[in-house]
DNA sequence: TTGGCGATTTTC
DNA sequence: AAAATCGCCAAA
């Protein structure tokens, strides 16, 4: 299968965010892939999106949203998990996309539903924050062709009831029907 | 230096 | 419905 290159990823992050259903997020750990198709994304538009981190500016946790495409913004949220994006459109604009759920297809142990539950099942962690993902440790992948054609299902991202006319866009995006999508 | 809080998950 | 748990960041 074709690993998605930079270009893939330097784009409109609602297309970026679109397109990430369906593909296949592996993290190489000790010579064994672990690898999960994405079911379940949001984006985020950048400063002027409230629910946003780079909202904030740049600061030193939004210092990867900020970089090049292609590359992770991992973060602690609540204490306790871990987030994984994949950061978007040219250095410097401040948008990504968040992964908030995911298919397991090897060597995957444990609930993938969920943001936090992801990254733990897939040994994500803040040591992968701003790595580079056109790298063989972590990588997407493309399916070759799609065993049936994907419809996506918009909505209101989940948990950003503060970020006022924003907290109500359909920015989330998950493919419809599929079982391991964090909510009904 | 400090205090409030969060792109969540689990349990009561 | 509420706890668990800690790094980030705005304010002082």
């Amino acid at each position: 299968m074709p690993r998605l290159p930079r270009d893939f990823y330097n784009r409109d992050t609602v297309t970026v965010a679109h397109e990430l259903l369906g593909k296949i997020l592996v993290h190489q750990i000790d010579g064994l892939a672990r690898m999960a198709r994405i079911v379940e994304v949001e984006a985020y538009l950048g400063p002027g999106d409230l629910a946003a981190h780079s909202a904030r500016g740049l600061t030193p946790r939004t210092r990867a949203m900020f970089g090049p495409p292609g590359h992770a913004y991992v973060y602690l949220i609540y204490g306790m998990h871990h987030c994984l994006n994949v950061v978007t459109e040219p250095e410097g604009s401040g948008t990504g996309v968040l992964l908030r759920a995911v298919e397991p297809i090897a060597n995957i142990e444990g609930n993938t539903r969920g943001p936090g539950l992801l990254t733990r099942a897939m040994g994500i962690d803040k040591r992968h924050y701003g790595h580079d993902l056109c790298s063989d440790e972590l990588h997407l992948l493309a399916p070759l062709h799609e065993t049936q054609e994907i419809e996506i299902v918009a909505s209101p991202r989940i948990g950003v009831p503060y970020a006022q006319e924003w907290a109500d866009k359909p920015l989330r995006f998950h493919i419809l029907g599929n079982r391991y999508v964090s909510r009904k």
